[in-house]
RNA sequence: GCCGUUGUAGCUCAGUGGUAGAGCACUUCCUUGGUAAGGAAGAGGUCAUGGGUUCAAUUCCCAUUAACGGCUCCA
């Protein structure tokens, strides 16, 4: 007999070789319905793998995020069985669960998959899975996999056992389909109960641009249909939320063929959104201790070879132009401008942490198939500064930057979010990141301390680093799952000597300053496109580029409509008037649409004692308001930045 | 940059080897209305661009370009 102790603690007697489906049978038949894998000594299992010792069991169900990708990853062994019988041939490389379904890697030879393929693999794998074949497991020496795929003439799995030692080489089995996998799979294909195969796109083998591009199907799949119909409905209501829509729809910006690809054009709602971003930070930033400075958008091939940016960033830049035998490069970064701003007069220590600031728009050849609405663009907004400073300011200063973004998403109610310590590669010293070892050791260490004396919860990344340091950079996703970085704030000890940038120290001699480049909003341009779908469209007042509109119940009432907006003007509240010749429904609706923050109705009550009838967008009648009561509670929900 | 899909009116989208349609938006007129769509008429399109096939191409083929879904990249 073995002992199974189970997460509640207690403990329970079973013949050895039981199953977890076993176990699970004996506590409830409903329960062992559910059990798609287990969690053998912190180790995930087939649920109908035999236990031979005493052990410690959770049983996985939909509910944990190891039984789902159980449940996905043996979806994508079931899609590869359908792909098999349609394509006979294919080599398949990997098949992992992802955070919304599964994908698997295949190389077709030289057949093609379409879109239309699609229908017809559903309802394949329907059909396999109502066969509710079961997931063999199978174990088997090197030698013979190795043996088998030769045969076969598969490179991609004879490359997967390179990497696999003799005797944890495993077999899964379902229906006609067998895979090289470790598993664990679910006990059997008819757990899947609802299919929905998503999309065909190319992936590079091993994810190197290098290698051989092969064709990744995506695919989702759940217990019931009732859960598939709601994943489905929650995507469409994700689209709605996608800031490309809301950026058309709301009158943000815009994109012209004749213009060029990633370069937005900001239409007036989305200019008053930039301009608000940049009374804030202009605001926050003085209060700090920040100098503004405006410096030109080119300079001179020389400057970015000091920099460094020709050397490690060329590829990311747009091609010079040539003026009078000189080239000049379209910047790609604020900092070189700025450095020379340092250096154009002498520094001492009591100048520093010297902090400057500006907001002006870099330009970067991004690659064409990445650019993705504001998100990801060519000409971009920075939310730059840069602070030199001595190393013993260093702790400070780098600290200040990073409350500056707490600050910021405090107002901005933003908590989803993961900050990544960027780090670098030994082995590109000298290819993508400046060559020096100890700098990078010694910087790194800096930074890690910072966050830990500030108890910011961070995850570190090796190989992400700028080439001129360390940084910590803001990780969000787009409503439809694309990671980006909101914010970065950097460490540059390179920048400071190739620039020759000095102050004179205390005891009267010189030091080369360090640099700290941060940018909390990130750019105006990613900025914004993540507000529009972090608040839906639905903006904060203060941020609203249309405050207040006032709805004249009919033509009769449209002198005193546009009285009170011209109060509301004069108030600093950003006002319209609907003077359509439209029924007060068909205003609302209107207004509603454009998710403008307030609605002022006025008809003959109104007008005879001066008040207004507030509507909240989304939240309906609000009551009746004198028109100057309104102006200092809305003035008031500005002035705080409210997010309601 | 790579793989795949798409490009028809300002927007959302039908459609066709014989030079195009809807809804919304827009203009004008009627209507002057109390909290999410009042009515009528009108205007608006080199069917992304350039080649090719064809008696004839918006439709079929090729190239280019842009957007989209991924991959790679990303200061």
């Amino acid at each position: 007999m073995i002992n199974i102790t189970l997460p509640d603690g207690s403990v329970r007697q079973y013949k050895k070789g039981t199953t977890s489906l076993d176990i699970a049978k004996s506590i409830s038949e409903g329960l062992a319905r559910k059990v798609l894998s287990a969690s053998v000594n912190g180790q995930v299992w087939d649920a109908a793998r035999p236990i031979t010792g005493d052990a410690t069991l959770k049983l996985l169900t939909w509910n944990d995020a190891d039984g789902k990708n159980t449940f996905w990853h043996s979806s994508a062994h079931l899609m590869a069985e359908a792909v098999e019988t349609m394509f006979p041939g294919v080599k398949f490389w990997v098949g992992p669960p992802v955070e919304n379904g599964f994908y698997y890697d295949m190389d077709l030879g030289d057949k093609k998959m379409t879109e239309e393929d699609l229908t017809a693999l559903e309802k394949k794998m329907n059909e396999l899975a109502k066969q509710s074949n079961s997931y063999i497991r199978k174990e088997m020496p090197k030698s013979e996999a190795v043996k088998y795929f030769t045969e076969k003439g598969d490179e991609y799995k004879l490359d997967l056992l390179q990497n696999l030692n003799d005797g944890e080489i495993t077999f899964y089995t379902q229906g006609n389909f067998t895979d090289l996998c470790r598993g664990p799979h679910i006990p059997n294909t008819g757990f899947i109960k609802a299919i929905k195969l998503m999309s065909i796109a190319g992936a590079y083998w091993k994810g190197d641009e290098k290698n051989k591009m092969l064709t990744r199907l995506y695919g989702v799949t759940f217990p019931s249909q009732k859960e598939l119909d709601e994943y489905l409905q929650m995507l469409e209501e994700a689209k709605k939320r996608d800031h490309r829509k809301l950026g058309k729809e709301l009158g943000i910006y815009t994109l012209d063929d004749d213009v060029g690809p990633g370069l937005i054009m900001w239409l007036p709602n989305g200019t008053v959104m930039i301009e608000e971003l940049e009374k804030l930070a202009k605001e926050t930033e003085l209060e700090a201790g920040y100098k503004r400075v405006v410096t030109p958008h080119i300079a001179k091939e020389s400057m970015y070879i000091t920099s460094g940016h020709l050397p490690y960033y060329a590829e990311s830049m747009y091609p010079p132009m040539e003026m009078e035998g000189e080239k000049y490069y379209l910047r790609s970064m604020n900092c070189p401008h700025h450095h020379k701003i340092f250096a154009a007069t002498p520094k001492s220590y009591r100048d520093l942490p010297y902090r400057v600031a500006e907001y002006g728009t870099v330009y970067r050849y991004e690659q064409s198939g990445e650019l993705f609405g504001l998100m990801r663009v060519r000409c971009l907004h920075m939310n730059d500064a840069h602070i030199y400073c001595s190393k013993e300011q260093f702790n400070d200063e780098f600290r200040a930057v990073n409350d500056m973004y707490l600050k910021y998403f405090k107002i901005f109610g933003i908590d989803k979010y993961v900050m990544r310590l960027s780090l670098h590669s030994k082995e590109k010293l000298g290819i993508k990141y400046v060559n020096e070892p100890e700098l990078w050791l010694e910087t790194e260490a800096m930074v890690r301390n910072v966050l830990k004396e500030s108890n910011i919860p961070y995850v570190e990344v090796q190989d992400e680093a700028a080439f001129y340091g360390p940084k910590i950079d803001v990780q969000i996703w787009s409503v439809i799952g694309r990671e980006f970085t909101l914010a970065t704030n950097q460490v540059d000890f390179s920048q400071g000597r190739s620039f020759k940038l000095q102050y004179t120290t205390a005891d009267n001699h010189t030091e080369t300053p360090l640099i700290i480049h941060r940018a909390p909003l990130g750019t105006h341009e990613r900025f914004i496109g993540f507000l529009l779908e972090h608040y839906a469209g639905k903006l904060p007042l203060w941020l609203a580029p249309v405050q207040v509109k006032v709805l004249p119940i009919s033509d009769k009432f449209l002198d005193y409509a546009k009285a009170v907006s011209d109060k509301l003007k004069k108030a600093d509240i950003r006002s319209e008037v609907d003077d359509r010749n439209e029924k007060i429904g068909k205003k609302i609706r209107d207004t509603e649409l454009l998710k403008v923050p307030y609605m002022l109705v006025v008809g003959e009550k109104e007008m005879n004692e001066n008040k207004v009838a507030v509507r909240r967008q989304g939240k309906g009648d609000a009551g009746v308001k004198g028109v100057d009561e309104f102006i200092a509670e809305a003035t008031a929900e500005i002035k705080e930045r409210r997010a309601e």
